[in-house]
DNA sequence: AATTCTTAGATTGTCGACAGTTTAATGACG
DNA sequence: CGTCATTAAACTGTCGACAATCTAAGAATT
């Protein structure tokens, strides 16, 4: 005897989704390092790390392939990506193109509540960064910039950025830390809400290009500081 | 007794790539229309059909998921995307942001080579213009702005035009015709390249804007004429 | 000692099978 | 007649196995 189906509209968490969890946990043991870039990435020893078979661990290393995490070579295997200083030129480049973009549809869009949510998305800035915790500051971070890209509404864009944050959320997660001082990266999130707040296309652009233009080279620097990876072993 | 590794190096072609020709068996078969959108994949049919078992189908249904051609449904199973107007509006709103920036970044690397690898690519337009092949004529069109992509030398930005194009690739597929004089087409890609050459970005951006902005008014009318994709089996 | 050949171990690509779920068809009931 | 349970078929998610290939260690040769 079956009951009826649940009223309220949830979500459906998939459960028994093997090939996610799998793909989360390699990402985590890639962004945290365990996972050094260059690295094999053996199929069987994931599976019986996760206590799982190699069908769902080798989907989900095509899914962080195509996220570029990972680099495919026929017959050899599955490989932690290298990042090279030109790689974070790209990924930069692209993302500025994009954000751009993203925020000049952003103010179009924007109603009051969208509006809020940005607001808040800085206070919690404010708050994530007395934690000391860069990782956290980080994540906070992607989140109003992902915001902006919601609002955009265009639901490639937000994939494109998805990926793009994917990369770097890698590589400054092996730099270690990013920001000197975390305030102040929150402080710098103020103007580009205000220009979308005003709604002027150049105000807009001018703004986030400081913006993004500022992490691009901080980024570039470090990456080129700290350039050869941790330990490539393998 | 082995002789001697090949001198010459080769791309070596992946022999047995299942998985690659696979995935292309499918988006011949989805573009020609032959797997209606909405339609199910089922993969022991796919995998009977060319002979192969799950496996291989299972991997290249997820390339084509992330390539926007499949959608895939937990414990349902792989269904041919269905596109509606507003995702022609989002595919062209983000070529036309990428693109353009391409074009700028094209101007600025742009060598005698490359330079005539465009000219002659427009070349080849007007050459297929005459053949009445639509499919063609959409694939040289493609490669062109491809090539575009390819001189601005941003693999991340290649990769997802790309993505894009193949997107595109399925609707006007499906829409079966797209130009009514193929040859005004290739004529209305020479002023893109003079802007290039020109090395004006406000010039470059205004053509691209102008060319791309044409094409999508064009397959965006077409979509909305002929809505109700072929058929929605299944 | 350095380089090439040989061989054993490790790893990927592919396959067929099985359990659990979804879907469609059938029949019961209002 | 239409709606709701019941059952059978179809399909996905996952697994373990096997052959082909790659990798690395050791032997043979110069």
């Amino acid at each position: 005897m079956r009951t009826i189906s649940p009223p309220v509209g949830l979500p459906a968490l998939n459960e028994t989704d093997l090939v996610g969890q799998v793909a989360r946990r390699l990402t985590e043991a890639i962004v945290q390092g365990r996972l050094p870039p260059g690295s094999k990435v053996v199929e069987a020893g994931i599976a019986r790390e996760l206590g799982v078979s190699r069908a769902p661990v080798r989907e989900a290393a095509r899914l962080l392939e195509q996220q570029g995490l990972l680099v495919a070579n026929p017959r050899r295997g599955f490989f932690v990506r290298q990042f090279a200083a030109d790689d974070i030129d790209e990924i930069y480049d692209l993302r500025l193109c994009v954000e751009r973009h993203a925020a000049v549809l952003a103010a179009r869009n924007l109603t009051p509540e969208t509006r809020d949510m940005l607001r808040r998305q800085i206070d919690v800035l404010h708050e994530t960064a007395d934690l000391d915790d860069p990782a956290r500051q980080v994540e906070e971070d992607y989140r109003f910039h992902r915001l902006i890209c919601e609002i955009a509404g265009n639901r490639r864009m937000l994939r494109l950025f998805d990926d793009l944050a994917s990369e770097l959320r890698m590589v400054i997660g092996l730099i270690g830390r990013l920001y000197d001082d975390p305030h102040e990266i929150a402080r710098t999130h103020e103007p580009v809400l205000a220009a979308i707040e005003a709604g002027h296309p150049e105000r807009i652009v001018a703004h986030v290009d400081y913006h993004i233009g500022h992490a691009w080279r901080e980024v570039g620097r470090l990456v080129r500081e700290i350039p050869p990876w941790p330990a490539a072993a393998k």
